[in-house]
DNA sequence: TATTGTTATACTCTATAACTATA
DNA sequence: TATAGTTATAGAGTATAACAATA
């Protein structure tokens, strides 16, 4: 770029610009590779994960949601994906007829278990491959530290969701 | 996750998903003030990017399709938006008869710039106000060697391309 | 009244393949 | 024959709003 960008150093806007494109080609390296392995999305894979990652393998669907960029209405989307090939099960929950346990089956675990190797491969050789340990050091430190910002930082500040009154 | 993950350690693990994490909600977050301000997908503020960039404000198509994961179609799709709402033009290459030249207008060029301030402040507020100088350095020289190594290994190592021949 | 979740709907984006035209 | 680009089409994914049910 030739100006001065009004806020951001050329090396700020450099790094934007690499943190951009590397997490666009990881994302679109390990979303072809879950698509072809598992027939899986990568929301789809995450959400197995998250399962497989619990103690009894489920969750309920608003814990679930937590931490996902998604529309309440995009999981259930997925989810329902993930139900029809019979990889998790839908159930009410008994402390909360409200809400909706969603758990793991067995060809769940099978299929996480099978596309998982391959997906960690995927990320060690085109994200760590290049790397030195003091480079990985650094880069969680750094990228902790701004995921904790941005999780405590309002995405979106001109949308206080109809239906629900935040105060202020 | 619980187990060894059979080729990432708990920390490069850690480290990938605060990239995934980190990536998906910068991209989020930059998606929606673009698409608020100016009504632009970050595709298409990418390509007036690109050609505001240029010296003289224009790019072949085949020139501005590199560097974006998109296929040519996607890129015909989103150019012919930006064409539509005049804020940049679609001419026929004088050098190659083949080829089309894409050029901002001034249109495009304002519309750029009444929305680069905006994106840039949103960029330093989620990604650069949490680091330290050490922070960014660190970042650059990281990503910026992962960046490289991505473009030189062949994303799609399934996919030959129907009608191109490459050697090998 | 607030929360949990689903559904209907519309829309955006992307990719594949077929096609045109020029080199 | 290879390259540049468009178009037709189909599919995946997302979000909004309306809805039902429970707390």
């Amino acid at each position: 770029m030739g100006e001065p960008e009004a806020g951001l150093s050329g090396e700020q806007l450099g790094a934007y610009f690499a943190l951009m494109e590397v997490g666009s080609l990881l994302q679109y390296a390990v979303d072809e590779h879950l698509r072809t392995a598992g027939d899986l999305s990568y929301v789809q894979f995450q959400i197995l994960a998250r399962l497989v990652d619990e103690p009894e393998g489920r969750l309920r669907m608003t814990d679930l949601a937590d931490g996902m960029v998604h529309s309440r209405s995009g999981l259930t989307y997925q989810v329902g994906l993930l139900v029809k090939r019979e990889l998790i099960t839908r159930s009410p929950s008994p402390d909360d007829e409200r809400s909706v346990i969603v758990t793991v089956t067995g060809a769940g675990r099978e299929l996480f278990a099978r596309v998982l190797p391959g997906h960690v491969d995927d990320v060690r050789r085109l994200l760590f491959e290049p790397m030195r340990d003091g480079d990985l050091a650094a880069l969680s430190g750094v990228l902790g530290r701004v995921r904790e910002h941005m999780r405590a930082t309002p995405p979106r500040s001109a949308k206080p969701r109809p239906g629900r009154n935040r105060a202020g």
